[in-house]
DNA sequence: CGCTTTTGACCCGCGC
DNA sequence: GCGCGGGTCAAAAGCG
């Protein structure tokens, strides 16, 4: 791990890398203790959950962000420029409520096509990446091995556009937050620059190809940074239960259904229901940030000490959906 | 016993 | 072509 200059630096928001990727804005938000009441978790699909649910765990994180990262027009490929340069990389200095800042450097890396690297034992589940071959490697067999190889290195198949990933961070004592899902860690590595490692989780349901980042900012800490990619297609386990089951269920049944712009990403998770709907050059201008207590939410935009607005938190997100509009459009304005 | 986590090896794209 | 770094695989270990 050494550094990477560009590991420290701002990234203007409206920067592409060269391979298309965007810098991604983080919403930061502030707590939201009421649920807070546990460690953590929340994160994945985001604020949504956050704002609800979560429940189980107690503990209490003062604070949480949210961002949303990445659409790569083109989609593809863009992210998995794992390379070094920028997308791993990327850091984003948030505005920072109160007095922690958070930064991170989600790297965003995603690399991750799907393809790649087969998957062979899961198997099951995708169909469609299907490319897959399986890792050879792995096996001694000399021959298959580069038989194997050479095929893919020949086709070029083509690879499936990434899901859209959507990112976001989250004040918590605890890497891996309850979102209502069940995951499977299948792998862990060292985050160059950082002293904490990335955690790779999987949806365990069948078929359901989510996938999950979760990293601790080494800038603070105290930030964890969960990445979501894909969306789920199924309900969230049962045996979640409650209020937070259900809910999220609801809504997630809802945006699945109605995903009125196939074009633009559409992430499965809530949160980004709402960030859809911002133009995108608004969405990434600078950093917004919002504040959020039991009863209140507050939206700050550094630039304009003029919009900072308060909302009353409402037991449904969607108030907070429709916050978070509302102070987008505004700053358009 | 079944499922999850751990962990080292491997794959792959990219920059040099 | 090589090395780097992110992401994934899968056998082994751990856990309830």
């Amino acid at each position: 791990m050494s550094g990477d200059p560009r590991d420290f630096y701002y990234h203007d928001p409206t920067y592409r890398y060269p391979n298309g990727h965007y810098d991604a804005p983080l919403l930061p938000f502030s707590s939201f203790t009421d649920f807070l009441q546990g460690p953590t978790t929340f994160d994945y699909n985001p604020l949504a959950r956050a704002f609800d649910f979560s429940a189980s765990s107690p503990e209490a994180f003062s604070s949480f962000n949210c961002g949303i990262p990445i659409y790569g027009e083109g989609v593809d490929e863009g992210f998995s420029s794992n390379g070094d340069d920028g997308c791993n990389n990327n850091s984003y200095q948030v505005n920072t409520v109160g007095n922690s800042s958070i930064s991170s450097s989600s790297g965003e890396a995603g690399a991750e096509e799907d393809s790649s690297k087969g998957k062979k034992g899961e198997a099951g589940a995708e169909e469609d990446s299907g490319k897959g071959k399986k890792g050879a490697a792995q096996g001694e067999d000399g021959g298959e091995t580069s038989s194997q190889k050479q095929d893919k290195s020949k086709k070029k198949v083509e690879k499936r556009p990434r899901e859209p990933r959507f990112a976001f961070m989250t004040k918590s004592e605890v890497d891996h937050l309850e979102d209502g899902y069940r995951w499977r860690k299948y792998g862990q590595k060292a985050v160059k620059n950082s002293p904490y490692p990335r955690s790779y989780y999987r949806c365990t349901t069948q078929k359901c190809v989510v996938k999950k980042r979760v990293e601790r900012s080494f800038q603070d800490p105290s930030v964890v940074i969960t990445t979501y990619e894909g969306q789920h297609n199924h309900p969230l386990p049962s045996t979640l239960r409650g209020s937070v089951a259900g809910m999220l269920a609801h809504h997630h049944h809802s945006m699945m259904l109605s995903q009125p712009q196939p074009s633009i990403l559409p992430p499965s998770f809530p949160t980004s229901e709402f960030m859809i709907q911002l133009p995108h050059s608004h969405f990434m201008n600078d950093n917004q940030v919002i504040d959020a207590t039991a009863t209140s939410a507050s939206l700050y935009l550094p630039n304009s000490p003029s919009l900072h607005q308060q909302h009353q938190l409402h037991p449904d997100y969607g108030l907070l959906q429709d916050m978070l509009t509302s102070a987008f459009l505004k700053q358009e304005l």
